[in-house]
DNA sequence: TTGTACGCGTTATCAT
DNA sequence: ATGATAACGCGTACAA
């Protein structure tokens, strides 16, 4: 079935039964039936590929990012697309890994099967030099680039994020001002808001005027979602690092792994051991006590992503950075 | 640039130009590395569309799944993704919700995306009744189903599982033979795969001859992934049903929630309650101890589906059942 | 309001 | 080995 079968059988011209398909302009009410009757009877549907071909779009939208199954990641990806969809774009989605090369190449690949737009979800995707991140600026050229928890300054670049820096720092701050100074905080990513949420625990640190907190920062190389093993690598920082009776973490996993430790050392938490997380996943209810965490609001950071994307795509013009303010939630793994 | 600009500037028809871009035939090397330097040089690359108009395919497959946030749904998209990706296939998104008639629309929706396949991730779509199911059956005449974790007999349609109801009935045997008869069976989701794991449990506490295990048998139909509100729900069961030292859930964070339940009450796990759940995810870390699971080889599952999906795109048989045996992984949960 | 005709960028089929 | 040309199916100026 194509649309001259169609235009053929409603004895009308392709050109109707494009305008019938496409809603819009001026057809006369009686033809419109005809027509859709004829469509409806065959159950017509036109061929994506040469609809495509026209209007330059199919209504797809590229999601890169490095792992789909990293719990935060899957969040951003299943709103993402609910949003998206809700819209009228499908998503193709393409995980990329952490290596910068192989994202690269995905970005130029995903390119080429002309989607309308790229959403890069989480902030791994931007380096710290400027050679790192020229992928960005050489594909925002073709469509517009959507970073989703990270921001980048560049024409065509639109940024969604948390204020991780801030929020960090509360965080930081909720817990020095429990009289709690010997941190010890926990990281397992260099991304660019991995440095923001660092920034902000030493900001915080600093302006208390705490000395030697920098050997109680700690980075954790290992395989993500490896609980036992990220507290394993506790242990062996409270064998050698001065003694410490808090924890933040950059990430949840890594709290819930701290809190594996000190069950294993018989400590209580939060008595003995006050613990916040980040990103309030579902790893919060994980632990007994629950996890204090820190939510950065990420159902709305992507409906304000998808939101702007949609203005973008529309040519209006639309805010290239909105930033979200986190908010720390507090639970059984800490006093205040 | 299009396919004729490169003709022109290499001086050959775009019928080589074409050749060289696919490979294959019969070309004489000097012609086509002059072709391809112009390529190069002006960093060409064909038109998805009008490639995807000529060819009936733009290498792409649809994915749908109820909710791509489900840490096991998550785990079984990034793995196909990989997968295909790695075969040259791009991967469509569509998260579905767990409403069967909205279900039934993307899978046509997205049938009109011109994809290659479907894929139907979770034995969330395959229901109980034939009627249920006819949209599979319709849509199967267009492109081949996948289905994973789940099974249904159809031309063009084809399953990759494991078998649930023996994994399980040897999930119950194990606990049973340590002597632990009194095993509360949680559930959350009536499925083709809910369904056999249930049979499994039931048959195996037939063939024990235990009686009454059927008032030990509840669902639990609130929201996914609370699992405070399944520790409660476990704790309202245990007001009124008969007491119980094991339980043995279809998913691990039910699991988990009987965990949270027993902690409350002061009661020992494994010593006064041994549990089991399903699925080997990340949650078997989360608790203390950890849970012993039912590993269904998940990354079995979807790299055998990939093949057998290649397989028959490429017009080869392949068979239209695949089915892998689960795993009784023993943690700390369970004394045996 | 409706129809004609062309363009979109490939691939595939013939010739040569 | 290479080239000319016909599909592929739709959208859309432009004409009627």
């Amino acid at each position: 079935m194509t649309i001259y079968d169609i235009s053929k059988k409603a004895g009308v011209s392709i050109a109707t039964v494009s305008r019938v398909l496409n809603g819009s302009d001026k057809v006369r009410p009686a033809t419109k039936k005809k027509v859709m009757d004829i469509i409806e009877k065959y159950e017509y549907a036109p061929n994506a590929f040469a609809r495509g071909l026209g209007l330059h779009s199919l209504r797809t939208i590229g999601i890169l990012c490095a792992d789909s199954s990293d719990p935060f990641l899957a969040k951003a990806v299943y709103y993402l697309e609910q949003e998206l969809q809700a819209n009228g774009y499908e998503s193709l989605l393409c995980c990329t890994g952490y290596n910068l090369d192989i994202k690269r190449n995905y970005v130029n690949l995903i390119l080429s099967k002309k989607v309308d737009s790229i959403i890069l979800v989480g902030s791994n995707f931007i380096g710290t030099t400027e050679e790192e991140n020229q992928y960005i600026k050489d594909v925002s050229s073709q469509v517009p680039i959507m970073l989703l928890n990270a921001s980048f300054d560049y024409p065509n670049v639109y940024s969604t994020l948390c204020d991780d820096y801030s929020s960090m720092q509360e965080a930081a701050n909720a817990m020095l001002d429990a009289g709690i100074t010997d941190i010890l905080y926990l990281y397992n990513s260099n991304s660019y808001s991995g440095r923001k949420k660092l920034g902000g625990f030493e900001a915080a640190m600093q302006a208390r005027g705490i000395c030697g907190y920098e050997k109680l920062i700690h980075f954790y190389d290992g395989e993500p979602d490896r609980l036992n093993d990220m507290a394993d690598f506790v242990e062996r920082i409270a064998k050698k690092a001065p003694p410490f009776h808090g924890v933040i973490a950059a990430d949840d996993s890594l709290a819930i792994g701290s809190i594996k430790y000190a069950r294993r050392h018989g400590l209580n938490v939060p008595q003995d051991l006050s613990v916040i997380g980040y990103n309030n996943s579902m790893l919060t209810a994980c632990s007994t006590p629950e996890l204090t965490s820190v939510d950065n609001r990420l159902e709305n950071q992507t409906h304000q992503l998808v939101q702007t994307l949609l203005g973008v795509l529309a040519g209006e013009e639309m805010p290239k950075k909105s930033v979200f303010s986190g908010k720390l939630i507090k639970r059984g793994t800490t006093l205040f």
